[in-house]
DNA sequence: CCCGCGGATGTATTCGATTACATATGATGA
DNA sequence: TCATCATATGTAATCGAATACATCCGCGGG
């Protein structure tokens, strides 16, 4: 039975063939299948060569869960993020993918759209199903998560931060630092009237550390975030132009709207033209990210460029390295860059009067 | 050895645990251990209880590898797309690890850059991995890919086409019938001079429909293309801008220009606003797809919406059916629609004059 | 009263590659 | 010349869960 299956494969290279049955076209055992293809260097260049000839005949593809079992590392690097469509956390899991791909792994994908609950458990069934490393977007985790990963004993890397504390290993930039560059731009452009639109707060260390640089920049010039002057929601353009809406109706209306990620602006930008509201003159945007939806608008979208390729691509040099042995710094602090375009200007002479 | 080590795990649910330490906490033997989890309605519920608390008091984890071994079949479904870097495909696989996920399948990721052989060579890593079953982008694909997946038994999907001999399983709208809608609209409009700018046609079904369709209603209006209003290049703003540079410089400058896709008709918008080209007055410009990229221009892109999101989850719930062995439709042709915004009117009156 | 049947559970094999250990072969040095 | 050692390969145990098959129990019908 077992040995008719075997010759019509050696004969048509149909069905799936095993490592027996490479060995045994080749005339060597299977243990040496199995180091030619794990360890070349220790086996005879002319048995590897039968070996590999062998392995081409039968089209032989190797199987991922027995050796994953036996072995225990399945070449897979789990990728959590909060969601694929903001476009930012898709690119970044780009760049992952395609340098893990080089090196030789696959990339699991999993959502939690804003849920710490729902990404332990995402995180969970990932383990289950094998994947060797881990990448996660942002610091607040689940403490459930970090006690799942030891357990388990699997690497990982927080991304878009990095942890002060140095307690996990992290590959991001300053985020404060960031929306207080974009805070110093406007106030040297004479800004004395701010508003923000933020993302939710909770569990999301970006959104609080990017509200707290603009408060911080404020402050160091004296000034404060009132408090109709703060509007949170979710990550859309809609959220944006509604809170935008809101900010437009407010007494003493501000100059200049930071918003805390370029959807925000976008969004803030569409409900101005809906309104008649003129960007910049009557009022500057800023967004973060600098993603081309804000570079494309007219005007340009005033941005703070994130590295948004170099942490996917950082990310998964790191973990492999680690998974390999190789020594890899935990660590990684990346550089932002203010890109101004035409959203920002000077505030105008006269205060706008307040609508409606 | 083994019996100090679990008994550790006992009190402390540390390390990982198998289903013999399950066994042996609840009273049981493994198999049932391994029935309370795939088939509850076959043990006594008691003995489910006792199962189930035990699972909890280990915190067990089942290993993922060990069960597809077994079992053959590991509970993941592989995308296979060109690129994440255009939003759309992200938006897609979103949806399609959102769907897949609530049915409690894992996505796996992969790239080709528009590279058949690369297709080839990242899904058989896949199938190694143990991927049960695929979804691809297109239509085109090298024959070594159908032979790959019929050889290992792997079902799979079609998507963003559908395959009109009914050959392979496939969820997509009719990418030919979108541009000769857009295009008609245009002829409405009163354009008759067109120009194209598309994606590269190698290996690309819809790349080759969409000018197809773009064709066909300018042969039913009785005009054609002219071969200096034809523009080709990867899938870029700087591609969709350089193609617009081109064609403006041409003799008889097009009054309307189709893109195959928002990105190629946001960079040719880019392009008109550096040279001061206005858009619709001097020229009409569409895209497909129906991107946040392109509605939040000013003005807006008139575009072809197309079911980014539609298509991701059929294709999950699609495969997830027939792995299952639920009967599921293998062909779904689902609607487009267009999308009127202010990057289209009619033609200006007086021919414009060549610039440069 | 016994047989048979279905439900619940246990026993033991199995999936396919890796790898610890054993073995064989040939080269090297005392 | 023989012990020693490195190199190449084979043998067989192993990873952990799924499952075919065996077993046991209780119950209803003949």
């Amino acid at each position: 039975m077992k040995n008719d299956r075997t010759r019509a494969q050696v004969a048509s290279g149909t069905g799936r063939s095993s490592a027996r049955d490479v060995a045994q076209l080749a005339g060597v055992s299977t243990a040496t299948v199995s180091r030619a293809l794990n360890l070349p260097a220790t086996v005879d260049p002319a048995t590897l060569g039968r070996v590999r000839s062998a392995i081409e005949k039968l089209r032989y593809v190797p199987h991922g869960a027995a050796r994953a079992l036996r072995s225990r590392r399945s070449d897979m690097i789990g990728a959590v993020v909060p969601s694929f469509d903001y476009a930012l956390y898709a690119r970044t899991t780009s760049a992952l993918q395609h340098e893990a791909d080089a090196r030789g792994y696959a990339v699991v994908l999993a959502a939690h759209h804003y849920d710490l609950p729902t990404e332990v458990r995402v995180t969970q069934q990932m383990v289950q199903h094998g994947v060797d490393a881990f990448v996660f977007v942002g610091l607040d985790h689940d403490r459930a998560l970090y006690s799942l990963l030891e357990r388990f004993g699997r690497p990982y890397v927080l991304t878009w931060g990095v942890d002060a504390a140095g307690l996990h290993p992290s590959i991001g930039f300053d985020n404060r630092a960031a929306t207080c560059a974009i805070t110093q731009h406007l106030l040297e452009l004479g800004h004395r009237r701010f508003a923000m639109i933020s993302a939710p707060t909770a569990g999301n260390d970006r959104s609080r550390e990017r509200g707290a640089g603009v408060r911080s920049a404020l402050a160091a010039a004296g000034l404060q975030l009132r408090d109709d002057a703060f509007r949170q929601g979710p990550i859309s353009l809609e959220s944006g132009a509604a809170a935008m809406r809101a900010l437009l109706g407010v007494r003493e209306r501000p100059t200049a709207v930071i918003a805390t990620n370029d959807v925000f602006a976008v969004g803030a930008m569409l409900a101005c033209r809906e309104l008649g509201v003129r960007v910049p003159d009557d009022v500057s945007i800023t967004g973060v990210d600098n993603t081309d939806l804000g570079a494309t608008q007219t005007p340009g979208l005033t941005s703070i460029r994130t590295p948004i390729v170099e942490i996917g691509r950082a990310a998964a040099r790191q973990l492999v390295d680690r998974l390999e042995g190789t020594p890899a710094a935990l660590q990684q602090l990346l550089p932002f860059e203010l890109v101004r375009r035409g959203s920002t200007a000077a505030p105008p002479r006269t205060t706008p009067r307040r609508r409606r």
